[in-house]
DNA sequence: TTTT
DNA sequence: TTTT
């Protein structure tokens, strides 16, 4: 049930503690901002040059509960996702956010011994809040989660949908 | 020589020829974009869903030339990548695009039988004009290439190196 | 749900028209072989070489009914699954197949227009036998079903046996 | 320069320490065995299953050189290769083996902190010793490695070239 | 802007 | 056994 493939692969460490929310149908969605790093032998100088890039990753569902519960600053884990880029709208001006969605078809793995850097013990899941906790349906004043890389609109300030 | 691992892989149609430049350094530059598209039942309605993705894929290289040769508006390609932002002002905002580079650690491949539906015989390699006359090394007037999806800054207006 | 990646993905043609059977479950199983060309330029000689290879890609349920209808010999098609390794024996001699199987997890594409050179009309999906004739729900007896995950001896009790 | 795909990722432990031999051309061959694994809930007693799969890795090159310098059993890696299986005979008898083959065109890495088990400083590089010691281009005893999974010949009794 |  |  599709025409093409839109595959992404990555092994980086994550650029803080995930945050998870709730969408209202109950569904999961955690945000991580993901590091990859190059290194490469400039031909010209034969310096070593190295290049860190930052991938936003949202992941859906149950893989979302996973990583929010697994997942610390610092830890290296493994994505497989696909590419989408969603269109958002600041002072008028239609920007463009491309991110690494990971859902059911998807997948995503912690990665070596140690989970982290975090305060919170690492590699050993957090306490699970209870859900309606958690994620509240009706969120009075959804606090601001820093977007990294790239200044876009998170999914905090939906009501029902998802802007993409 | 790297920490991490940053891998793109698509299947899916070009949105139009390809142009190719040339960089200063005789280095060859295409840029394409590439049509992924994923369909799905709706878990409520029932109904088949259909969603088309973007990509804005870059060349550098052998890779490239053959790209700007073999590639035509509809063709289907295979494309091993990497994920890049790069970041660039427009009316001074800040603004980040996020693009597939294909180098020689990439890979592009030209699919099925009939290549596109451009007027170009298809499968058939371009007449390769001469280097030079393709890519002064001194360019008086850089030809602006409309930017496909996200309105980013084009290649051209580069010196001699290339912001990323 | 894992630990560790286990991912192939092929491009290639396939070898004969592939034949569809169906697991006493009634799941469909399809085994194709496919043919991957590498071709590169060796250092000593300058020479351009080649090499092929051949896969045997195993599929199940959906896929596997998809790839019998639409498969033909000759069709160039995109294969996402896992390495899985399989004992048998032949004359008390333990051998070991090496297969890339592609279940509800993997993904299988035919690629480019014309879908290869099989006298059926290409690119049409079979005549579609009924499932009843073609795999009788009510078994005699129904021999264990050869559990296509684990390592099973074969994957029904063909005669001609595979060549590797 | 290809026509089709053959790539292989994987992430999992090593099975044992790598073992490095050179080839007459001075080039470095390193066997490793890499256990995935994976685990799923059974439908029909809704337990959890697992299955673990074991990979021949063969590295060569500089990837070999690094792998046999920080690999240790236990070891979580990352590869990327190729598929290739190899003809071998064994009392008249034709027999395959598939490895997954890693050379200037795959990567490598190791991941998580420490490096497996083995009784050496983990993620610290071997002390190196010269090549000339460790890859004698006469070796008048070749030392039996044992052959995981799949009882295959191993590299050791070539004479100037490998077969495949 | 592609493709089936 | 495929394909270009």
């Amino acid at each position: 049930m599709a025409r093409g493939v839109n595959k992404v692969i990555l092994i980086g460490n994550v650029g803080g503690d995930p945050e998870t929310r709730y969408l209202p149908n109950g569904n999961a969605v955690t945000n991580i901002t993901l590091a990859t790093t190059d290194s490469w032998k400039d031909k010209q100088t034969g310096q070593l040059q190295e290049r860190t890039e930052w991938h936003r990753v949202v992941l859906f569902g149950k893989v979302a509960e996973i990583a929010g519960e697994y997942l610390r600053k610092g830890s290296q884990c493994y994505i497989e996702g696909r590419l989408q880029t969603r269109e958002w709208e600041k002072d008028g001006v239609k920007r463009y956010t491309t991110e690494v969605v990971v859902d059911m078809n998807g997948s995503m793995q912690l990665l070596g011994g140690r989970g982290g850097s975090s305060d919170d013990a690492p590699r050993q899941p957090r306490p699970q809040r209870e859900p309606q906790q958690q994620a509240p349906r009706a969120q009075a004043q959804p606090q601001q989660r820093p977007a990294a890389q790239q200044p876009a609109p998170d999914y905090d300030s939906f009501d029902d949908d998802i802007p993409f």
